[in-house]
Parts: C-alpha cells; structure tokens; sequence
DNA sequence: GTAATATGCAACTAATTGGTTGCATGTCAA
DNA sequence: TTGACATGCAACCAATTAGTTGCATATTAC
C-alpha cells in the first residue's frame, strides 16, 4: 500500500501511466520516445511501478512490454479514499462548524 | 493536486490523518502524544498536509486546533482514480490476455 | 510579573530520490 | 558472424526530505 502511495507521488510516474491507460503494452523504448529524460531514468520510474504492482510487464524477444494493472488504484479508492469520503459530508459539517464559531455550538 | 498525492505518500501523515478522521480538530500536542518523532517533526508533517490543503487548522488562545478537510482526496478519487477505474474491466482483460497468451489472439 | 505551556522558526544532518553516464547483455537482421 | 537495436546493471551526483536540536514567541495560570 505505501509502496502504491509513493509511486503514485511523482507527476512522472503518473504520466506514465496516463500513457499506459492511452496505449497498453509499449515498449520500454516507446514509453522513453516522449519522455524528456534519459531512458535509464524511466527504466527506474517503470521498475518502481512495477514493484508497486500498478504495472505488469511481459517480455517479447529483445522488447519489455508494459501493461498498465489498476487494480492497487482500485483498492486505494475502495479501502482508503473511501474511508474519508464516505463521511464527507459530515466531516465537511464539522470544519464549518468549528471554523465559522465554536461558541455557537 | 501533485502537493496532495505528494502529501499522503509520507506513512506518517497518513497516520495523521487517520487520527484526525478519529477525532477532528485535535491540538499540536495532542498529535505529538502518540507520535514516535518530536514535536517538530510533527509539525512539519502537518504544514505540509496543510499547504496541500488536506487539513485546515484554527488558533484558539495558544493552542492550534487541525481539521481534516476530505475535499481533496475526493478529488483524487473523482478526478484521477475515477478515469482508471471506469476501465478497470477491460483494462484487465487486456492484460490478461497479453499475459497468457498473444498467439490466440 | 513569573513560570509553565503551546507553538513557531531556523540551522543542521542523514537518508532517500531523481537524474545522469558508461558499460554489459541479449536479441534480431543481414 | 557481425552490426544494430532493446534493455539491464551499477556507480555516481544533486536535490529533496525526514528527522533532529536549540532558541524564540505567545498565551495561560498563579
């Protein structure tokens, strides 16, 4: 889960995989073509979403294919997010309150 | 929005939100208590979740008063999950079917 | 006023991170 | 086999980050 957070920290990685969701299944050298930083650079930032699990990746021949997984995406949504958003609206109640006059009650 | 996923990659300030989703409005210090790291460290943590606006904060006499404020995660989940996981589905049947084999096509 | 409490600011350190370069390995094509 | 192409590995560097300590400021209680 913190490895999913983390990888999901950087406006790179995130482009990533808005590339992956626009293409599934580029190449390592596809994914570099469009990207302003040396291909070890996104190599690193691949292998960090790889071991993240938001990215699986096959091998064909000389080439590394890359698929875009949302499944952790999906579980941060679920398990996370939804924690907090499942209580938005009286959350959002209690900042209001508490910010506009604690005397009031 | 990079300053939130930036935010909630940190364990810590993840923690600190989940103790404010426990009881909203908690000081500095009450904060502090059950963290292992000094005031200070704390601190910065919640600067930090404030300036990516997860958490509002209110002066009252000496005391500093947090608040957490759900509005951004619901973007996160609206606005950047939301587009992965409308295709989950499909998403994983492409990967699936990259995975176990490309020959049937 | 004075002491204790609650927080703020700044300097410093250690670890992590994002990027680079250079070279090695493995695969395809002639 | 040889050369070109696609990726992997490792060392290195700069910037950021997470944490520390020390001191300053502001509020409450006596």
């Amino acid at each position: 889960m913190d490895a999913v957070f983390k990888a999901l920290a950087d406006p790179t990685r995130r482009r990533l995989l808005d590339r992956l969701f626009a293409g599934n299944g580029q190449t390592l050298g596809a994914l570099c073509a469009e990207a302003r930083m040396s291909r070890q650079a996104v190599a690193k930032h691949l292998a960090l979403l790889e071991a993240a699990n938001l990215v699986a990746t096959q091998r064909r021949g000389r080439e590394k294919l890359h698929f875009l997984n949302p499944v952790p995406i999906n579980e941060i949504a679920e398990r996370w997010i939804g924690k907090y958003e499942r209580h938005r609206v009286r959350a959002l109640a209690d900042l209001k309150k508490n910010l506009e006059g604690k005397s009031d009650g």
